[in-house]
DNA sequence: TATGTATATTCGTATATCAGGATATAGCCG
DNA sequence: CGGCTATATCCTGATATACGAATATACATA
């Protein structure tokens, strides 16, 4: 039951509960949150490491960038918090301004490109018609 | 969305929990939620009052006593919510440890009575057959 | 190795939350 | 009205949480 506790705890903060609308979408790196969400960096990054802490989030590492995902077998309450997730993002409008932010952006993920010679590599992905979802 | 970020903050502490679980029984009183949680009763009102400003809760006077019932409609979370106490209390082992305390109170209701005249009464509706569920 | 970028973490402060204990309010009854 | 009971609320201290700003870490490239 604590663990439930935890999850209902992780999702009780605004800016949290954003985050995860927007990873029902797909996984996401840092930058890409920081961008949607118009939020400073350590902000994200510490409501991030909450969720993380509460098994609601997984991470994997590509490099410099960080994906963060949905966890899904970690509680009872995450069961029906994921299925909340899924139908109520349909109903709000802040969630769904997020989402079409998130829509909006460049490319699917590695928005932030640290040096010139990756940005080239992210125009080549970007370029790469099996990276493409929509032209 | 606000409104769902209630819901969790009112769902995000052990007590709360446990209290809305009970609530998935039947409506109690605050006596009732006392005797099964061995908490006193300052501590018991004032995470009632809690759910019921988030929303979480109704409440009904019925002379001295108040009942406290699981609110429906109050928003989208809430919705998922109740479909989760319905289904984690047949999971949890405090959760079940709870219900077992509860249905072993002595009546249905009203288990502090306030003057021997009203244990009387008491005693009255218990030996009433229309309000015993089980022998 | 040095540099730059993405991300994590720490620090200090303001605010919120929780608990226990004491007190207040409201209804019932004699 | 006065006393009893159920419930609500207030007060205070302890603890947790959120934030901005600054700093640290990890990785890639040259």
């Amino acid at each position: 039951m604590d663990k439930d506790v935890a999850v209902f705890k992780a999702c009780s903060d605004a800016t949290r509960l954003r985050i995860l609308f927007l990873l029902t979408e797909r996984e996401l790196c840092v930058c890409e949150i920081m961008a949607v969400l118009d939020m400073p960096q350590g902000k994200i990054s510490r409501h991030l490491a909450v969720l993380k802490q509460y098994g609601l989030l997984t991470d994997r590492r590509d490099g410099v960038w960080i994906y963060y995902a949905l966890a899904t077998d970690s509680s009872i309450a995450l069961k029906y918090i994921s299925v909340y997730l899924v139908s109520a993002r349909q109903v709000h409008e802040r969630v769904q301004a997020d989402l079409d932010r998130l829509r909006g952006l460049a490319g699917e993920g590695k928005i932030c490109v640290p040096r010139p010679s990756m940005a080239l590599l992210q125009v080549d992905e970007r370029e790469d018609p099996a990276l493409l979802g929509q032209p």
